[in-house]
DNA sequence: CGATCGTTTGATCCGCATCAAGATAGGTGG
DNA sequence: CCACCTATCTTGATGCGGATCAAACGATCG
């Protein structure tokens, strides 16, 4: 049975809301906690696919590295968050990105085989994993389709009021919770771009400062919003 | 038990590879085959999911109209393969996407709540309806990494190449199975850019001419393969 | 044979990447 | 406490790629 303080998180994580503390222990089984320094790779492009993964503490990126140096970030992971789902599903069993932390990171590493063999006696469970990555395969099918019709400035400010809803954070003023040029990479642009992008907000009702962020709603873009 | 002529295209189909047919029988009960003319919509954005689609013949175009007039294609499907998937497994009852006939189509119309019970049954089909929802989070992921990273020529290299490999066509000369403009719209792209591309793309050891593409294979641009 | 649709080609414009300096902040050591 | 350093962010100047507008071309069809 893991060891470590910063357990709650994955215990309260929606993955598991309903279920008894025992059932989660089954499911757990197996898992080990794991300390990882500013950019301590979990695993890396390549490698096979044999855990999954959920974050405890801190802040994980999930990124590709694509045949020149450049670098998208393909998801960003924090408390509670699992990933790995994708891969888990699929027969071929190599990482197709890497994972590393931002910052330090406490995350729990949980052997795949024994947690897909778990599932099928858990369907609540199964069925959540499922849909996360059905959402999953929507939002980046949304991604597509912004990159392609909508202007930097406009997919910052769709990113911010995700972000904004996503983390449920107060409308009227927040602090980013992610480092710029992180965002920049998330959103696949370059730093000095999305730095532009952060005047120009204005029209569309966002105020940044620093890393201060305030909707003041102009009522317009809502459909921004739901992305 | 539905009627019609078309059927071949959806007991053949990877979805059910293995199956017997008495097995494919229930899986495919209550199932109607519709006629659809070129333009003719199977469902709208918006539109509550009741059904599962297989297509039987011809070729059916899955696409989101954004906020202003600009369409994209998100997915294009051909005799065999099936659809609203995602949508399927999501809880939120809502289309995020229209459906139509490119040309004149023959569809299965199967509805979900018989389907979804059925397959806690045929684990087998469940299995692979997962792993194709992985498939297409993973493609859409490598989409917006080739948005960010790729010339619209490099994107339409990479797709000939995904084409002429998914539909096992001869790498030394094939013909387009979908019209340029659809093409284009999948890609993200406006009809002139990839027009454009077209004559670039011998740099790339790609050479079209009409609707006939060929691929000499130039030995170092790999990478645009797997995508 | 003209009409319509899909595709090509040309000219122009705008947005983002890129390169190159500055600015700001956090951290370290003297 | 201040000087220094490095990492992160900002700002400016320039170039390229793709969207857009416009027109010509080609095919299919009534």
């Amino acid at each position: 049975m893991p060891q470590t303080e910063h357990f709650d998180a994955i215990r309260n994580s929606p993955l598991f809301t309903g279920l008894t503390e025992g059932e989660k222990d089954v499911l757990l089984e197996g898992g080990e906690i794991h300390f990882h320094a500013p950019q301590g790779y979990l695993f890396r492009q390549g490698d096979g696919v044999e855990y999954f993964y959920i974050v405890c503490k801190g802040i994980v990126r999930e990124f590709r590295k694509s045949h020149r140096g450049s670098e998208i970030t393909v998801n960003i992971h924090g408390p509670g968050n699992a990933f790995c789902t994708a891969e888990m599903f699929l027969k071929e069993g190599l990482h197709q990105t890497s994972a590393a932390a931002v910052d330090d990171a406490h995350v729990m590493k949980l052997p795949i085989q024994p947690l897909k063999k778990n599932l099928q006696k858990y369907k609540v469970v199964l069925e959540r994993l499922i849909c996360s990555l059905a959402q999953f395969a929507f939002m980046k099918q949304v991604e597509v389709e912004q990159q392609a019709t909508m202007t930097a400035t406009q997919i910052v400010a769709a990113f911010l009021r995700q972000i904004c809803a996503s983390h449920e954070l107060d409308p009227g003023g927040f602090e980013l919770p992610y480092s710029k040029s992180l965002i920049a990479s998330r959103l696949g642009m370059e730093g000095e771009t999305l730095s532009r992008t952060l005047h120009k907000l204005r029209q569309y009702g966002i105020t940044v400062r620093g890393n201060h962020v305030s909707f003041h709603d102009a009522p317009d873009i809502k459909e921004n919003v739901r992305a």
